[in-house]
DNA sequence: CCCGCTTGGCGAGTGAAACTATCTACAGAG
DNA sequence: CTCTGTAGATAGTTTCACTCGCCAAGCGGG
């Protein structure tokens, strides 16, 4: 596209300049994560700009979010496919998130509150979203550990949920800038859950200092 | 409470009514997970159900929510030891939380908008609070990576995590069945993390589908 | 009292995951 | 031609969460 007359980078300057070791940026090209540059010699290759932001995106993956090596390749190259479509990429970003070997159907205890939970939300939501088991599982948990949990106590969360959704969504609508669409999709759904927890945490100490009198 | 006449375990029942392999049940006790059973004789103790309660809790926390060892040990003695304060509880465990190793006061990059940020809420936070260092992060990787997010982006949704909050706390205030609160505010501090983000992805995936017409 | 099965405790081993270090060419600059 | 830098591959390291195997000591039936 644009000609950028010397942005190729040798392994030893994209080092240098993304602060990750190139030893560990060989580990990433072999493993898939990033692409092979252009190869000029047997023993020599170029890498661009596009591979100096891919290897920030991955850093970002697995560093910031804690993904596995696995997971982040499978993000990486759904989202390289299906650039085009928005949804297509998100239904891929979200589904390829759990670490998670196989996937059934269902798993049986815990199915029917997470379907009565999605029916009453209104939520269009596939039938094999990963997302429904680590409901179901967590529910499960809650209850073995005695706590009455049932998908009832989970209609607020949801509704919170919904209104993050929206917020997420407003902000991919409006993305225009040097990020590719597909890019800001797993930003946005990826590499911000860790701080929504973090959200999450300032503002229950924030309530309890309230409420308990800090 | 009812009557167990015979809740006294050895260690092949607890491992048959957990779930959990004898092997690992030996390792949680030489790790400190689990506290050690009444020893009968040199060769022999008796655990009761509190036990099976706390192996269940620990198996939730490591597997469910996938806290390391480590973590998993400072939680729940932070939990033993001010089981009466919530409060105190509460920030235990929020700061024991993340596995990092050591935490400075500040980082440098990203301190600043964090605290713009807590100031604008309103919050009450400790300096120290591990979940500040995750927002400086975040930020500073989806920066790197080209997107226009300042902390201005992040009030909505911290405005949504503190809803969510409320509802925390609320779940602790009218907690009084078998579950002892400290462990209860583990349980809700921890273990529904990833089942919100689950509703997160749920809602973004349902989001998705209505805007583009799914 | 004796025999076999289980238990507690402990040190060492296992396997996965994410790097990291080294080694072997070989290419291009001076 | 030498010297630095590189690709590619192999093997090593570290951390973590288990897991195995051994040993001596109960306990229980005959």
């Amino acid at each position: 596209m644009a000609s950028q007359g010397q942005d190729e980078l040798r392994i030893s300057e994209l080092s240098r300049r993304s602060g990750v070791p190139s030893a560990t940026i060989k580990f990433y090209l072999r493993e898939g994560l990033l692409p092979p540059g252009r190869a000029t010699a047997a023993t020599q290759a170029e890498y661009g700009e596009a591979h100096l932001r891919r290897l920030r995106l991955i850093r970002a993956l697995i560093g910031v979010r804690g993904l596995t090596v696995n997971a982040t390749r499978e993000v990486l190259s759904a989202v390289a496919e299906h650039e085009a479509d928005m949804h297509q990429v998100l239904g891929l970003v979200l589904g390829a998130m759990p670490v998670d070997k196989d996937q059934e159907p269902d798993d049986g205890p815990g199915t029917s509150d997470v379907n009565a939970l999605v029916a009453q939300m209104g939520w269009q939501v596939s039938e094999f979203a990963p997302a429904r088991r680590v409901i179901a599982e967590t529910l499960e948990s809650l209850r073995s550990l005695g706590a009455d949990c049932t998908w009832r106590t989970l209609i607020p969360y949801a509704e919170l949920a919904q209104q993050t959704a929206v917020l997420d969504l407003d902000q991919l609508k409006d993305a225009d800038d040097s990020l590719a669409r597909a890019e800001r999709a797993v930003l946005l759904t990826v590499l911000l859950e860790p701080a929504l927890l973090a959200l999450r945490r300032m503002a229950q100490e924030h309530e309890s200092a309230v409420r308990h009198g800090g």
